[in-house]
DNA sequence: ATTGTAATGTTATAACATAACATATATATT
DNA sequence: AATATATATGTTATGTTATAACATTACAAT
Protein backbone atom coordinates (compact mmCIF):
# COMPACT_ATOMS: atom_id res chain seq x y z
CA UNK A 1 0.00 0.00 0.00
CA UNK A 2 2.86 2.38 -0.70
CA UNK A 3 1.87 5.63 -1.68
CA UNK A 4 3.20 5.87 -4.96
CA UNK A 5 1.89 8.55 -7.54
CA UNK A 6 -1.64 8.00 -8.19
CA UNK A 7 -3.68 7.52 -11.33
CA UNK A 8 -6.03 10.31 -12.77
CA UNK A 9 -8.65 8.43 -12.26
CA UNK A 10 -8.01 6.92 -8.76
CA UNK A 11 -7.62 10.78 -7.77
CA UNK A 12 -10.97 11.49 -9.28
CA UNK A 13 -12.43 8.68 -7.43
CA UNK A 14 -10.80 9.82 -4.46
CA UNK A 15 -12.86 13.58 -4.63
CA UNK A 16 -16.02 12.03 -5.85
CA UNK A 17 -15.84 10.00 -2.97
CA UNK A 18 -15.43 13.18 -0.28
CA UNK A 19 -18.04 14.80 -2.46
CA UNK A 20 -20.42 12.46 -1.92
CA UNK A 21 -19.51 12.33 1.79
CA UNK A 22 -19.96 15.91 2.24
CA UNK A 23 -23.16 15.71 0.25
CA UNK A 24 -24.72 12.99 2.44
CA UNK A 25 -23.33 14.85 5.78
CA UNK A 26 -24.40 18.54 4.69
CA UNK A 27 -20.77 19.11 4.78
CA UNK A 28 -19.78 22.69 2.70
CA UNK A 29 -16.88 21.15 0.09
CA UNK A 30 -16.41 24.87 -1.17
CA UNK A 31 -14.08 25.65 -3.73
CA UNK A 32 -11.04 26.05 -1.39
CA UNK A 33 -11.51 23.02 0.59
CA UNK A 34 -11.61 20.96 -2.85
CA UNK A 35 -8.67 22.81 -3.74
CA UNK A 36 -6.80 22.36 -0.63
CA UNK A 37 -7.55 18.23 -0.94
CA UNK A 38 -7.10 17.79 -4.40
CA UNK A 39 -3.09 19.16 -4.02
CA UNK A 40 -2.59 17.20 -0.77
CA UNK A 41 -3.91 14.26 -2.75
CA UNK A 42 -2.14 15.00 -5.74
CA UNK A 43 1.09 14.80 -3.92
CA UNK A 44 1.95 11.41 -3.16
CA UNK A 45 4.32 12.59 -0.63
CA UNK A 46 3.46 14.34 2.49
CA UNK A 47 2.92 18.03 2.05
CA UNK A 48 3.45 21.08 4.46
CA UNK A 49 1.15 23.90 4.38
CA UNK A 50 2.72 27.14 3.30
CA UNK A 51 3.90 24.08 0.18
CA UNK A 52 -0.54 24.29 -0.40
CA UNK A 53 -0.35 28.24 0.13
CA UNK A 54 2.00 28.81 -2.70
CA UNK A 55 0.25 26.10 -4.95
CA UNK A 56 -3.29 27.75 -4.09
CA UNK A 57 -1.80 31.21 -4.36
CA UNK A 58 -0.12 30.37 -8.31
CA UNK A 59 -3.39 28.31 -8.98
CA UNK A 60 -5.42 31.59 -8.47
CA UNK A 61 -2.95 33.90 -9.47
CA UNK A 62 -3.52 36.21 -6.73
CA UNK A 63 -1.83 35.44 -3.13
CA UNK A 64 -3.65 33.44 -0.38
CA UNK A 65 -3.13 33.93 2.93
CA UNK A 66 -2.14 31.41 5.42
CA UNK A 67 -5.56 31.23 7.56
CA UNK A 68 -7.01 30.15 4.17
CA UNK A 69 -5.11 27.02 3.98
CA UNK A 70 -4.98 25.97 7.69
CA UNK A 71 -8.71 26.78 7.53
CA UNK A 72 -9.30 24.40 4.98
CA UNK A 73 -6.80 21.77 6.67
CA UNK A 74 -9.06 21.99 10.02
CA UNK A 75 -12.08 21.38 8.22
CA UNK A 76 -10.47 18.39 6.35
CA UNK A 77 -9.18 16.37 9.24
CA UNK A 78 -11.79 17.09 11.11
CA UNK A 79 -13.76 15.14 9.03
CA UNK A 80 -11.65 12.36 8.23
CA UNK A 81 -10.41 13.75 5.10
CA UNK A 82 -6.53 13.96 5.27
CA UNK A 83 -4.23 13.44 8.32
CA UNK A 84 -1.39 15.21 10.14
CA UNK A 85 1.46 14.15 10.28
CA UNK A 86 2.94 15.38 13.44
CA UNK A 87 6.28 14.25 13.17
CA UNK A 88 7.14 16.13 9.96
CA UNK A 89 4.38 18.83 10.46
CA UNK A 90 3.25 17.70 6.91
CA UNK A 91 -0.08 16.45 6.02
CA UNK A 92 -1.28 13.55 3.58
CA UNK A 93 -4.70 12.74 2.25
CA UNK A 94 -6.76 9.87 3.91
CA UNK A 95 -7.38 6.50 1.89
CA UNK A 96 -10.67 5.53 3.83
CA UNK A 97 -12.40 8.93 4.57
CA UNK A 98 -15.30 8.20 7.80
CA UNK A 99 -14.04 4.30 7.56
CA UNK A 100 -11.57 4.89 10.70
CA UNK A 101 -10.30 7.70 13.07
CA UNK A 102 -7.05 6.33 13.73
CA UNK A 103 -4.61 5.35 11.41
CA UNK A 104 -0.88 5.17 11.59
CA UNK A 105 2.12 5.77 9.45
CA UNK A 106 5.23 4.38 8.25
CA UNK A 107 7.37 7.33 6.42
CA UNK A 108 10.42 6.87 4.80
CA UNK A 109 12.92 9.64 5.50
CA UNK A 110 14.62 9.02 2.78
CA UNK A 111 11.82 8.82 -0.15
CA UNK A 112 9.49 11.04 2.11
CA UNK A 113 7.06 8.25 0.43
CA UNK A 114 4.74 6.65 3.27
CA UNK A 115 2.21 4.70 3.97
CA UNK A 116 -1.08 4.61 5.98
CA UNK A 117 -1.32 1.17 7.90
CA UNK A 118 -4.73 0.64 10.04
CA UNK A 119 -3.69 -2.85 11.49
CA UNK A 120 -6.05 -4.07 13.91
CA UNK A 121 -4.12 -5.57 15.78
CA UNK A 122 -1.76 -2.42 16.68
CA UNK A 123 -5.24 -0.51 17.12
CA UNK A 124 -6.04 -3.41 19.45
CA UNK A 125 -2.98 -3.55 21.16
CA UNK A 126 -2.70 0.33 21.47
CA UNK A 127 -6.26 0.30 23.37
CA UNK A 128 -5.45 -2.72 25.75
CA UNK A 129 -2.22 0.03 26.61
CA UNK A 130 -4.71 3.01 27.52
CA UNK A 131 -7.11 0.44 29.04
CA UNK A 132 -4.57 -1.05 31.32
CA UNK A 133 -3.43 2.59 32.33
CA UNK A 134 -7.31 3.77 33.09
CA UNK A 135 -6.34 6.18 30.15
CA UNK A 136 -9.80 7.02 27.71
CA UNK A 137 -8.21 7.65 23.83
CA UNK A 138 -9.18 10.59 22.11
CA UNK A 139 -6.96 10.56 19.38
CA UNK A 140 -3.71 8.92 18.33
CA UNK A 141 -0.50 9.89 16.59
CA UNK A 142 1.34 6.89 16.05
CA UNK A 143 4.50 8.02 12.97
CA UNK A 144 7.03 5.28 12.57
CA UNK A 145 10.11 6.61 10.44
CA UNK A 146 12.63 4.95 9.26
CA UNK A 147 13.33 3.38 5.49
CA UNK A 148 11.24 1.73 2.87
CA UNK A 149 12.16 -1.64 1.17
CA UNK A 150 13.81 -0.15 -1.67
CA UNK A 151 15.54 3.00 0.03
CA UNK A 152 16.98 0.60 3.11
CA UNK A 153 18.19 -1.86 -0.07
CA UNK A 154 20.77 0.95 -1.64
CA UNK B 1 2.95 5.97 36.42
CA UNK B 2 1.22 8.67 36.22
CA UNK B 3 3.83 11.88 37.07
CA UNK B 4 2.62 13.23 39.66
CA UNK B 5 5.28 15.52 41.41
CA UNK B 6 8.45 14.22 42.25
CA UNK B 7 10.03 14.23 45.45
CA UNK B 8 13.23 16.34 45.74
CA UNK B 9 14.86 13.63 46.73
CA UNK B 10 13.83 11.62 43.78
CA UNK B 11 14.89 14.48 41.63
CA UNK B 12 17.89 14.64 42.64
CA UNK B 13 18.49 10.70 41.82
CA UNK B 14 17.46 11.64 38.24
CA UNK B 15 19.99 14.46 37.61
CA UNK B 16 22.34 12.33 39.39
CA UNK B 17 22.20 9.21 37.43
CA UNK B 18 22.10 11.63 34.38
CA UNK B 19 25.36 13.36 36.06
CA UNK B 20 27.01 9.47 36.04
CA UNK B 21 25.91 8.61 32.48
CA UNK B 22 27.35 11.71 31.16
CA UNK B 23 30.64 11.33 33.27
CA UNK B 24 31.01 7.68 32.20
CA UNK B 25 29.81 8.61 28.44
CA UNK B 26 32.23 11.25 28.44
CA UNK B 27 29.64 14.02 27.91
CA UNK B 28 29.47 17.36 28.72
CA UNK B 29 26.75 17.94 31.32
CA UNK B 30 26.97 21.44 31.01
CA UNK B 31 25.74 24.32 33.33
CA UNK B 32 23.51 25.22 30.57
CA UNK B 33 22.20 21.29 29.87
CA UNK B 34 22.08 20.76 33.31
CA UNK B 35 19.57 24.09 33.98
CA UNK B 36 17.41 22.68 31.28
CA UNK B 37 17.33 19.40 32.26
CA UNK B 38 16.52 20.42 36.26
CA UNK B 39 13.47 22.46 34.21
CA UNK B 40 12.18 20.06 32.22
CA UNK B 41 11.93 16.95 34.97
CA UNK B 42 11.11 19.54 37.86
CA UNK B 43 8.07 20.34 35.57
CA UNK B 44 6.12 17.34 36.03
CA UNK B 45 3.96 18.01 32.48
CA UNK B 46 5.32 18.56 29.20
CA UNK B 47 7.08 21.84 28.59
CA UNK B 48 7.53 24.13 25.72
CA UNK B 49 11.24 25.49 24.62
CA UNK B 50 9.99 28.99 25.04
CA UNK B 51 8.75 28.24 28.88
CA UNK B 52 12.23 26.91 29.24
CA UNK B 53 13.52 29.83 27.97
CA UNK B 54 11.54 32.28 30.55
CA UNK B 55 12.94 29.87 33.09
CA UNK B 56 16.37 29.61 32.66
CA UNK B 57 16.09 34.02 31.55
CA UNK B 58 14.86 34.18 35.32
CA UNK B 59 16.83 32.05 37.05
CA UNK B 60 20.31 33.71 35.46
CA UNK B 61 18.54 37.08 35.53
CA UNK B 62 19.78 38.00 32.12
CA UNK B 63 17.73 36.85 28.99
CA UNK B 64 19.00 33.98 27.16
CA UNK B 65 18.05 33.00 23.87
CA UNK B 66 15.96 30.01 21.64
CA UNK B 67 19.73 28.71 20.16
CA UNK B 68 21.04 28.16 23.56
CA UNK B 69 17.80 25.95 24.88
CA UNK B 70 17.36 24.59 21.27
CA UNK B 71 20.96 23.08 21.42
CA UNK B 72 20.41 21.81 25.37
CA UNK B 73 17.17 20.21 24.06
CA UNK B 74 19.43 18.69 21.29
CA UNK B 75 21.88 17.49 23.45
CA UNK B 76 19.77 15.71 25.82
CA UNK B 77 17.29 13.86 23.27
CA UNK B 78 20.05 12.64 21.80
CA UNK B 79 21.39 11.15 24.31
CA UNK B 80 18.38 10.02 26.15
CA UNK B 81 17.46 11.99 29.01
CA UNK B 82 14.47 13.88 27.43
CA UNK B 83 11.59 13.05 25.22
CA UNK B 84 9.64 15.64 22.62
CA UNK B 85 5.94 15.17 22.17
CA UNK B 86 5.31 15.98 19.28
CA UNK B 87 1.95 16.15 19.08
CA UNK B 88 2.04 19.08 21.53
CA UNK B 89 5.89 20.84 20.76
CA UNK B 90 6.79 20.29 24.54
CA UNK B 91 9.22 17.84 26.04
CA UNK B 92 9.53 15.81 29.24
CA UNK B 93 12.44 14.57 30.82
CA UNK B 94 12.55 10.86 30.31
CA UNK B 95 12.30 7.48 33.04
CA UNK B 96 15.10 5.57 31.79
CA UNK B 97 17.62 7.60 29.87
CA UNK B 98 19.68 5.06 28.17
CA UNK B 99 17.56 2.18 28.71
CA UNK B 100 15.56 2.52 26.07
CA UNK B 101 15.81 4.27 22.65
CA UNK B 102 11.79 4.16 21.69
CA UNK B 103 9.22 5.03 24.43
CA UNK B 104 5.16 5.66 24.48
CA UNK B 105 3.34 8.54 25.87
CA UNK B 106 -0.38 9.17 27.23
CA UNK B 107 -0.79 12.22 27.05
CA UNK B 108 -4.12 13.69 29.40
CA UNK B 109 -5.04 17.10 27.11
CA UNK B 110 -7.27 18.07 30.41
CA UNK B 111 -4.99 17.88 33.16
CA UNK B 112 -1.84 17.74 30.44
CA UNK B 113 -0.01 15.08 32.84
CA UNK B 114 1.35 12.52 31.00
CA UNK B 115 2.69 8.84 31.75
CA UNK B 116 5.49 7.22 30.05
CA UNK B 117 4.74 4.04 29.12
CA UNK B 118 7.37 1.54 27.65
CA UNK B 119 4.71 -1.53 26.89
CA UNK B 120 7.10 -4.16 25.24
CA UNK B 121 4.19 -6.11 23.66
CA UNK B 122 3.19 -2.91 22.09
CA UNK B 123 6.95 -2.69 21.09
CA UNK B 124 6.60 -5.64 19.44
CA UNK B 125 3.54 -5.36 18.14
CA UNK B 126 4.97 -2.24 16.19
CA UNK B 127 8.46 -4.07 14.98
CA UNK B 128 5.35 -6.25 13.03
CA UNK B 129 3.92 -4.39 11.66
CA UNK B 130 7.19 -2.85 10.35
CA UNK B 131 8.51 -6.19 9.14
CA UNK B 132 5.23 -6.93 7.92
CA UNK B 133 5.89 -3.52 5.71
CA UNK B 134 9.09 -4.65 4.95
CA UNK B 135 10.24 -1.18 6.55
CA UNK B 136 13.36 -0.56 8.71
CA UNK B 137 12.51 1.70 11.74
CA UNK B 138 14.39 4.83 12.40
CA UNK B 139 12.09 6.25 15.02
CA UNK B 140 9.02 6.35 16.67
CA UNK B 141 6.52 8.48 17.94
CA UNK B 142 3.71 7.30 19.70
CA UNK B 143 1.39 10.01 21.51
CA UNK B 144 -2.16 8.48 22.87
CA UNK B 145 -3.85 11.66 23.70
CA UNK B 146 -7.13 11.45 25.79
CA UNK B 147 -8.44 11.74 29.27
CA UNK B 148 -6.74 10.13 32.33
CA UNK B 149 -8.76 8.18 35.06
CA UNK B 150 -9.14 11.55 37.16
CA UNK B 151 -10.13 13.64 34.42
CA UNK B 152 -12.35 11.42 32.79
CA UNK B 153 -14.52 10.84 35.83
CA UNK B 154 -15.27 14.61 36.19
C1' DA C 1 -35.87 43.60 5.14
C1' DT C 2 -33.47 41.59 8.85
C1' DT C 3 -31.20 38.38 11.31
C1' DG C 4 -28.45 34.20 11.59
C1' DT C 5 -24.83 31.38 10.20
C1' DA C 6 -21.07 29.52 7.61
C1' DA C 7 -17.23 30.60 5.06
C1' DT C 8 -13.71 33.56 3.45
C1' DG C 9 -10.66 37.79 3.20
C1' DT C 10 -7.18 40.44 5.42
C1' DT C 11 -3.81 42.13 8.59
C1' DA C 12 -1.02 41.21 12.03
C1' DT C 13 1.33 38.53 15.18
C1' DA C 14 2.16 34.50 18.07
C1' DA C 15 4.69 30.32 18.59
C1' DC C 16 8.26 27.19 17.25
C1' DA C 17 12.92 26.51 15.39
C1' DT C 18 17.43 27.17 13.05
C1' DA C 19 21.25 29.52 10.12
C1' DA C 20 25.31 31.86 10.43
C1' DC C 21 29.02 33.72 12.49
C1' DA C 22 31.65 35.34 16.57
C1' DT C 23 33.64 34.14 20.90
C1' DA C 24 34.99 31.42 24.64
C1' DT C 25 36.33 27.33 27.04
C1' DA C 26 38.14 22.89 27.47
C1' DT C 27 41.22 19.19 25.87
C1' DA C 28 44.87 17.23 23.52
C1' DT C 29 49.40 17.57 21.16
C1' DT C 30 53.74 19.24 20.44
C1' DA D 1 53.71 26.49 28.29
C1' DA D 2 52.26 27.29 23.56
C1' DT D 3 49.60 25.77 19.94
C1' DA D 4 46.09 23.37 17.75
C1' DT D 5 41.65 21.15 17.87
C1' DA D 6 37.29 20.29 19.24
C1' DT D 7 33.34 21.48 21.93
C1' DA D 8 30.22 24.65 23.69
C1' DT D 9 28.11 29.15 24.07
C1' DG D 10 26.74 34.05 22.77
C1' DT D 11 24.36 36.88 19.57
C1' DT D 12 21.79 38.56 15.72
C1' DA D 13 18.85 37.64 12.48
C1' DT D 14 15.71 35.01 10.09
C1' DG D 15 13.01 31.00 8.74
C1' DT D 16 8.95 28.16 9.57
C1' DT D 17 4.55 26.89 11.42
C1' DA D 18 0.16 28.41 13.14
C1' DT D 19 -3.51 31.41 15.00
C1' DA D 20 -5.94 35.75 16.83
C1' DA D 21 -8.89 39.25 15.63
C1' DC D 22 -11.85 41.57 12.96
C1' DA D 23 -14.09 42.70 8.38
C1' DT D 24 -16.71 41.03 4.59
C1' DT D 25 -19.39 38.00 1.67
C1' DA D 26 -23.02 34.84 0.50
C1' DC D 27 -26.89 32.71 1.29
C1' DA D 28 -30.66 30.76 4.01
C1' DA D 29 -34.42 31.32 7.50
C1' DT D 30 -37.64 34.10 9.73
Amino acid sequence: MIMKSKSASELNASIHKVEEICKSHKLGFTDIRKQVFEIIIKNNKPIKAYEILDKISNTNNKPSHPPTVYRAIDFLIENGFIHKLNSINSFVGCFHPKAHKECYFLICKKCNIYQECCDDSLKDRISKTAIHNNFVISNTTLEIEGHCLDCSQT
